[in-house]
DNA sequence: CTTGACCTTGCCATGGTGGTAAGGTTCAAG
DNA sequence: CTTGAACCTTACCACCATGGCAAGGTCAAG
């Protein structure tokens, strides 16, 4: 099993993960990933476990988490006395953190939905949506 | 009606429309208010129809309208020959957007909501979720 | 006149990503 | 050996919408 020559560079370790070079570094910066080894002439070396790790990350926030999430995700990833507990109460928070956005959006959706409905979409200038966001029922206090 | 005093300053035409002081300054500088009257030391002065503009760009915000399109519905609220298809483009184009990513939050609440239903959430410290942003089945090319 | 509430402009920060510029390195083909 | 492509480095700027802070001017009531 992985049969490519350790370590390689940020491109590769990029294309690995599907994480952008440019967002590798980045990751470095905000100390998720280690400072990872380097060449003399100052060329990243990643090895399985960075990329490994790269695509934690990338899982993570193809999941929504976000990177303050995640860097206690990976501190736990990493911690094998690390309690479930821990971990779940993150990810809980995330889904009820999703769902609240969710339930915004889909209000929103379903205010504009009615007002679609409601519009005639031809050269005629009256708009109920046009209406709505004029707060036709709303006067000034 | 509208029995307060008008002009008004800044103060009063952000409690009126809900928008913070800030970003009615933020929204003259991007050009969707137009330039509002000043006093001889420089009090930007306010009027009903400026704070009808501003409970206008509160409602789209609220609606999840992006500050280009609320400026393109601004545009042809004030356009009396707008073509209620126009209107209703946008609005459909964004209702659009919503049900896209509401649907890509779904997905990821779905995946967390099953992996969250199958950790333990206690001292121990196997954990599903862990697992699956960890790739457990997908090693490395 | 002082005090406190208000206004002004201007700069910095957020989060996560993309871009671009100016320069150094590596490697293979000629 | 040279050259050129492909790669790497750092260091900036931009987005979007918003908040915060600082330093200073203005206004009205006490």
């Amino acid at each position: 099993m992985s049969s490519a020559a350790w370590p390689v560079a940020i491109g590769t370790a990029a294309r690995l993960s599907q994480v952008s070079a440019k967002m590798v570094r980045h990751y470095e910066s905000l100390g998720l990933l280690a400072p990872v080894a380097r060449t003399d002439s100052g060329y990243r070396q990643y090895n399985e476990a960075d990329v490994r790790t790269l695509q934690f990350i990338k899982r993570g926030r193809d999941l929504g988490f976000s990177m303050a999430e995640i860097a206690e995700l990976v501190d736990l990833w990493r911690n094998r006395q690390r309690a479930s507990a821990s971990v779940k109460r993150i990810a809980q928070k995330h889904v009820d953190d999703l769902a609240q956005r969710i339930a915004a959006m889909q209000a929103m959706q379903r205010t504009l939905s009615s007002l679609l409905h409601h519009c005639h979409g031809d050269l005629r200038p009256d708009c109920p949506i046009l209406d709505d966001l004029a707060g036709a029922s709303a006067p000034l206090p």
